[in-house]
RNA sequence: GGGCGAUUAGCUCAGGGGUAGAGCGCCACGUUGACAUCGUGGAGGUCGGUGGUUCGAAACCACCAUCGCCCACCA
């Protein structure tokens, strides 16, 4: 083995192996496990979000996998409809060429290419991150079974009368040219303002002045609406006013929805171009004028000086024309929410065209009460008050979307514009009698890409044939996501799974949180602050790392601020850490529900722990060579030894569970601990008093290396669904030495637990103090680690003398000394520097080693802590309702502890006293 | 306007009614035969503020402050 961890030289092979002998599909059994990846964009590159991700499902996976489980990970990826289109477009667009010049189905094809060039590398990315997917179950959302599925979905609903169509407002984005649904519009607070129009009240010479914040829109206003107990404007309702420029006569009305109290308190209507005063036009049935074009410019309908201008040139023109006609009352400012597509980032239109819906309020309710019953569980809880605040308000979704790219609507139109839904062209003549007389054009439009990923639990395991994978992973186990998806996904899974398979599509929900930058701030290529999981693997010089952060940026004079931060903060670029390094550093930070700083300190002490575990890898295999596992062995009674068994059953205790209950960061931490400071502090260097104890019998030796192979062994188990690769590659050293067969650690299952050993704790309780206390001296009074130092005792118990006699060769090795002494109670200590474990007294004389004032300094110390905690304990003695109230076992423990704290000041101060006196 | 979360050591974060924890960083000493990506020792916090509940609060409750996120139609 290298002398140095090299995360290069072990990862990829193993993979490859493990890939390649089919170790990642389900192994049977009784007792399924299963998770469906969200599925990430089929062109897309694996982020820190993804990587975190699967980090923490492949852990779960490969903790069930080992535990027995039948295990699958069912693998596949999403069409992105928009995300993917655009992509697809903007290459277009730079080759000079557009998806429209192109036509559809060229374009589509286009697509289809772009999918076969870049769809593997997702996959390989997944990889390198040591995913154990299911390969041989990939899907696409595309897929033929997967459309299938959509269609299935789609005309059952619509039989249900659960889809509907329909000419209605929608959310249009006017540069994508498709509506979207609410959840994919982000409404920011920008600043604008707020225009007062003064609109003539018609046979009067009164006006009405209104204000808005989209003066472009008052070409179509069909009506103004006042609040009808508003006593300013009562005598006006039922009048009517002339819309200026366009000279048309709309009413005055009056309507709840109006606050008196904002603007002047009359709202100009424009049904067709803003939701609230669709409803308000709906209920005074007022007409709804168009103004705008796909493109969100004035129809040619409008007054030829404003048709034809984008909206935000006609706002101007309008109020330019209202200025003239002496009809502009004051201009404001005023800040307000923008809705913005969040794909385009443009501002999205309300629109009036027909589109699809799904009724979703039937769908909610039995999703609602899957979740109140505990069905299903959020993990943490209160995400579940995030999910019903949603359901309870939900919308119908709007489910068409006017792209190339996804699944067609599998609606047809004959040429009198009668709609007939099927699963294809033939059903639908079949089912409705239409003879090759008519003809038949299917619907334009396709479905949002959400429609498909509602299915994804069931779809991917077969439905809607009922194979056995259905039968027996479903409902999945649990659905690991970010918060950020819960309603455009998880609801909708719920939603759909109720429905069409017959249960929830998951038992458990775990939402983890989102990884940020260093400072807290998203990453974001526009930020320039985004770090790639497989640089953080491979490690990454500074320049590629400046010119990566700094190629294709939408905002190219960032450039140079983007340069300079990267430059500061990676001033060497980013090191190799191996992908273990990064997943033990994912588990760690993930926290239940909490962002994530991603902090490269902590990658880099997660390294280092990789190179722990190998180097005392190394250790164990040097020194167990001739260890024969095969042959008889004696049990390891050692104090040492049983210990650490102890110390080892416990750890695999509190990973299984912090594991079972998403705990990912208290797992890691638990392995972390046990590896490094019980393992390698303690027990290593244990071993070594008898490995290199020329005096110490075979047997003892044999025993001794037992306990290594074995405890190391077992580790590495436990941290493989962790660390999948440094395990592997140093089981397949250690494994065969602890007399396992097996080609791989994949092969070996969850180590058992196993009981505590009280006595044996307790010993190295004892043990551990001692040599602490020479340590303490040691260090604070620099004396060399080299140098060995005689040790007395004094005020030793029985207990204390049989240890002693016990452990002796342990704690001479372990403390360095050269000699221990017992001392009688009455005895004169010579002039010593102390320590205390209770009342067994530790000295080391001072002879030409110890500073008697640095002694005294050091004492002091110790002294003040004691006293400063014997008057907390005593104040709190003192309180009579403390001693009243408490529970009396408080109050014996916080008695028994002043009795402590005075022993040793007692101690203390009677040693300082003899110092005091050499000086 | 509603909701959620955060505030603990210099930094990143655990914890949780009974004497404050980890990693990193820092200081000192050290190349002892697994490991300097290391070892040993040490310093460092009145747990955001104010009240309340309690024998006891960093933890529970209320309010406040600061920061973050989500939802919502105020023209």
């Amino acid at each position: 083995m290298d002398k140095t961890y090299q995360p290069h030289a072990i990862e990829n092979k193993h993979y490859e192996r493990w890939e390649r002998e089919g170790r990642f599909k389900p192994q049977g059994g009784t007792d399924p496990f299963c998770i469906v990846i969200p599925p990430p964009n089929v062109t897309g590159t694996l982020h820190m979000g993804h990587a975190f991700q699967d980090t923490i499902m492949d852990t779960l996976i490969r903790f069930h996998r080992m535990r027995g489980n039948n295990t699958l990970w069912q693998h596949g990826t999403d069409h992105a409809g928009i995300a993917t289109q655009m992509v697809v477009e903007r290459q277009l667009n730079a080759a000079g060429t557009s998806r429209r010049e192109l036509g559809r189905e060229a374009f589509v094809d286009k697509v289809w290419e772009w999918k076969a060039q870049s769809g593997g590398r997702i996959n390989d990315q997944l990889r390198r991150m040591g995913a154990s997917v299911d390969w041989s179950r990939e899907r696409f959302t595309m897929d033929e079974g997967l459309s299938a599925a959509v269609r299935e979905v789609f005309v059952r609903l619509y039989e249900e009368g659960l889809i509907y169509r329909g000419k209605r407002l929608v959310n249009w984005d006017p540069v994508l040219h498709t509506a979207l649904s609410d959840l994919e519009v982000l409404s920011e607070d920008e600043s604008g303002h707020l225009w007062h129009f003064r609109y003539p009240v018609e046979g009067t010479d009164q006006h009405l002045v209104v204000a808005t914040t989209r003066p472009e829109t008052m070409l179509g206003d069909t009506a103004v609406a006042v609040h009808p107990d508003d006593a300013r404007y009562a005598a006006l309702v039922g009048k009517q006013v002339r819309l200026p420029i366009v000279d048309r006569l709309i009413p005055i009305v009056a309507d709840d929805y109006v606050d008196p109290e904002f603007g002047t308190g009359c709202v100009k209507i424009t049904p067709a171009h803003d939701f609230n005063d669709y409803e308000i036009g709906q209920r005074h049935d007022l007409p709804m004028i168009n103004v705008l074009t796909p493109d969100a410019k004035i129809t040619d309908d409008m007054p030829k000086a404003f048709a034809g201008l984008d909206r935000f040139d006609a706002r101007k023109a309008i109020v330019a024309q209202f200025d003239t006609l002496g009809l502009l009352d004051k201009t404001e400012p005023h800040s307000l929410k923008v809705p913005r597509g969040d794909r385009s980032g443009a501002v999205v239109e309300p629109y009036l065209t027909d589109q699809w819906y799904v009724r979703i309020e039937p769908l909610a309710k039995p999703a609602i009460e899957a979740v109140e019953s505990g069905r299903i569980r959020f993990v943490p809880e209160n995400w579940s008050k995030t999910y019903f605040d949603w359901m309870y308000n939900i919308q119908d979704w709007c489910i068409s979307r006017q792209l190339w790219w996804g699944h067609r609507i599998p609606a047809w139109y004959d040429e009198a514009g009668s709609v007939y839904v099927g699963r294809d062209e033939q059903a639908v003549r079949d089912t409705h009698g239409l003879g090759p007389e008519v003809t038949l054009h299917q619907d334009e439009d396709v479905l949002d890409t959400w429609f498909s990923s509602a299915l994804w639990p069931f779809s991917t395991l077969g439905w809607p044939d009922a194979t056995p994978e259905l039968k027996v992973f479903y409902p999945t186990s649990v659905l690991v996501t970010g918060f950020d998806i819960i309603f455009f996904w998880v609801a909708r899974m719920i939603m759909f799974g109720l429905k069409f398979a017959g249960d929830v599509p998951f038992r458990e929900v775990y939402i983890h949180g989102l990884i940020r930058d260093q400072d807290g701030q998203k990453m974001s290529k526009s930020k320039g602050n985004v770090l790639d999981p497989l640089d953080l693997i491979d490690g990454i010089d500074l320049q590629s790392l400046v010119d990566k952060r700094t190629t294709g940026l939408m905002q190219p004079h960032l450039a140079p601020r983007i340069e300079k931060a990267t430059r500061r903060q990676f001033p060497e670029g980013i090191a190799e850490f191996g992908t273990d390094a990064l997943r033990f550093t994912f588990a760690s930070l993930a926290t239940t529900g909490r962002d994530i700083r991603f902090d490269l300190g902590r990658i880099e002490g997660y390294r280092n722990f990789c190179n722990k575990l190998w180097n005392a890898s190394r250790f164990v295999l040097s020194t167990t060579e001739q260890y024969d596992a095969t042959a008889h062995c004696e049990h390891d009674e050692s104090v040492a030894g049983r210990w650490i068994r102890a110390r080892t059953h416990q750890m695999i205790t509190t990973v299984a569970r912090q594991l079972g209950r998403y705990r990912l960061d208290l797992a890691s931490q638990a392995i972390y601990e046990f590896a490094w400071h019980e393992f390698c502090d303690w027990y290593l260097e244990l071993s070594k008093a008898t490995l290199y104890d020329d005096d110490a019998s075979d047997a003892t030796k044999r025993a001794t290396q037992r306990t290594l192979v074995e405890t190391l062994e077992t580790l590495l188990r436990v941290l493989h669904p962790f660390m999948p690769f440094i395990s592997e590659e140093i089981w397949q050293r250690v494994g065969p030495r602890a007399g396992l067969s097996g080609a791989s650690i994949c092969d070996i299952s969850w180590p058992e637990d196993g009981n505590p050993d009280p006595q044996a704790e307790a010993d190295m309780t004892w043990l551990q103090a001692l040599v602490l206390g020479v340590r303490q001296i040691r260090g604070e009074m620099d004396i060399a680690p080299g140098k060995a130092l005689p040790m007395l005792l004094q005020h030793a118990s029985d207990s204390d003398r049989t240890r002693l006699t016990r452990y002796q060769r342990l704690l001479m090795r372990m403390a360095n000394l050269e000699s221990i002494e017992v001392l009688d109670a009455a005895a004169d200590l010579p002039p010593c520097a102390t320590a205390l474990h209770g009342e067994l007294k530790i000295g080391v004389p001072m002879a030409g080693l110890i500073d008697v004032d640095k002694e005294i300094e050091r004492l002091t110390k110790q002294l003040k802590k004691s006293q400063a905690d014997l008057a907390k304990t005593q104040g709190k003695l003192t309180n009579a309702s403390f001693v009243e109230r408490a529970p009396a076992q408080v109050v014996e423990t916080e008695k028994a502890r002043a009795q402590e704290h005075q022993q040793t000041i007692d101690q203390i101060q009677s040693q300082l006293s003899v110092l005091t006196e050499l000086n």
